[in-house]
DNA sequence: TTGTACGCGTTATCAT
DNA sequence: ATGATAACGCGTACAA
């Protein structure tokens, strides 16, 4: 059966005796209501089952309780962890997560910011800090909080909570080095501006020790993927067979890299050094396990979530950066026997 | 600068010499409004930087054009497939998805289901044919097109576009059995009913063959990760050393087991036969390549919203089931030396 | 503590 | 082809 009118604020009052304010009091501040009528709302909201309707909620006070979330992919794993922090918070504060996938497109984040904020959102959580010139200037003119997360950057549009890519990249890239490899190679994919960033940051530890040629950089503009990092590998072999360690866009390529490998019988870490960047689960659970840049995904989305939490509770906060960090993991594929 | 009012409706049709109406017509139905007029408005719009408010829209139409998906893990790479097929139509045909993560618990999928009933989606798509009593009669009374993603069964709730994982698991475990391997063991993660499916499935075929024993069946109630099928397999060795090959409820825990038969010298698929499910693009680059039951993610996602959007377009259609089927993709890690 | 009047931005309905 | 008016469901401001 179906009920062609859904039960509304009105229907409620009706049910417990009272006008219909009165109602809308009791569920948003149950203290300005005496315990009786409270009581007689309760049940009679949980009797029709009464859910307020957001559109009319927001169209009264101008503003939702919805965060829009804008990520380049949902595929990646990456971003699936943040995503994880970022509904965990959503769920027991009860805010709406819209999500919009700009599939690495700047015109679909421009349009997709748009469309957010023209449903004033309770907070925008974006992520890196490569947006256009129009993105910009939505971000700047929108009221609400927005943070960007991912990374740090000169000029945030307003609260920041990330880690610098160049940094994190040049340590990863700074260990293999200190493990006594001389021939480093970096094997990369998409190669959008974080990506690049993290290629400069290998590219400036690798030169500093003389270890860099342009001959070992093997990149494709395609999305990474396991297969990618041993096809990759391949290239770099066929192009550059004296590399002796290779530093890896992300831990997808590495281990497409470290079963490359394996099927050449090229033996991580002697002959090859594999190093990640991201610290997925499962590069600690590799054989060998994998060495890798961890960074904290999910502590991203969660304190974005936090951040908008605090900003909506306590009014306007002058934005902050948080610089999460890294961890180079050393692990056994880049655990090379000395001398 | 902060533009604190938001440009309406009426500020085009000013802008533009005409009333709101016709601002709104010119918008939603171009040729019910004279191309002078249209031109008009097309300019105010773009020069006001005009985007409807999805809110008023709603209440005065009393629908929006919001999707809402509901699934039990945002991390789980399973799922990030099946949304890259939603996002992928969603993003041509302007629909707002709206994701709710109800991280396996019925309760929070009843929360979810009753909060989106509340904003009249357009359409919904829910994971999985194990839903609450309470969630079934939500989807049974709300007026839109309701797709059951994932899995096939008895007495859908709307749509239904998945596969048999009863099916599926039976034929990765004949796989197994045709290879020559009689010894079957079960790693499992989570078991939630459609995982207790697959194990059906198994339990079933491995029976059928004689290879069946409860004591090479060793499952977790924890989430699946490649470290878990690392541990899942050292337990299971440590508890029935003759098993001769495994059938993994999914590739996290399968690439897992691969590496912890590597780190112990098992040679695989010699001694230990692996078979994974759901066959993620790792599969295939594994060293060696493991076989998995491929099933079609992305395709359900996107069928999913193509059976809404056709719901939307021509009315109301009775509702069908759309089995997307399987495909065992035999790879090396079962490729035994016959005889 | 509770209630009344009005407005939020859009669309449906009924004119013109 | 275009416009006037009411209504969608809720919250704010003010009143009782």
């Amino acid at each position: 059966m179906i009920r062609k009118k859904r039960t509304t604020l009105d229907d409620v009052a009706t049910l417990a005796g009272v006008s219909a304010i009165t109602v809308s009091r009791a569920i948003r501040h149950p203290e300005m209501v005496s315990e009786k009528v409270r009581a007689q709302v309760e049940s009679a909201i949980s009797e029709l089952g009464y859910v307020p309707n957001p559109a009319a909620r927001m169209l009264a006070t101008g503003r939702s309780n919805m965060i829009g979330v804008v990520v380049p992919s949902v595929t990646n794993n990456v971003f699936s962890d943040v995503l994880r922090g970022i509904y965990e918070i959503a769920g027991i504060a009860d805010f709406d997560i819209q999500l919009a996938n700009t599939r690495y497109s700047p015109a679909l984040e421009d349009k997709a910011l748009r469309l957010f904020a023209a449903q004033k959102p309770a907070g925008l959580i974006v992520a890196g800090i490569d947006q256009s010139e129009v993105s910009r200037d939505i971000l700047a003119n929108i009221d609400c909080p927005v943070v960007q997360i991912m990374e740090t950057g000169p000029d945030p549009a307003g609260f920041c909570i990330g880690l610098s890519h160049f940094d994190a990249a040049h340590a990863g890239t700074r260990h293999l080095i200190e493990q006594g490899y001389t021939r480093l190679g970096f094997l990369g994919a998409r190669m959008d501006p974080r990506t690049q960033r993290r290629f400069a940051g290998f590219r400036a530890a690798a030169e500093e020790a003389g270890a860099y040629s342009e001959q070992r950089v093997v990149t494709t503009p395609e999305a990474s993927s396991v297969t990618k990092g041993a096809a990759l590998l391949a290239d770099l072999l066929a192009q550059e067979p004296t590399v002796d360690a290779i530093f890896c866009n992300n831990d997808d390529l590495a281990l497409g890299a470290l079963f490359e490998a394996q099927r050449r019988r090229i033996r991580v870490p002697d002959q090859l050094g594999i190093c990640g960047f991201n610290d997925l689960e499962m590069m600690a659970a590799a054989e060998p396990p994998i060495t890798s840049v961890r960074t904290y995904r999910q502590d991203m989305g969660l304190r974005a979530m936090q951040t908008i939490l605090s900003c909506v509770d306590n009014g306007p906060v002058t934005p902050t950066t948080i610089d999460l960090g890294y961890e180079v993991m050393a692990r056994q594929s880049t655990a090379r026997q000395r001398g």
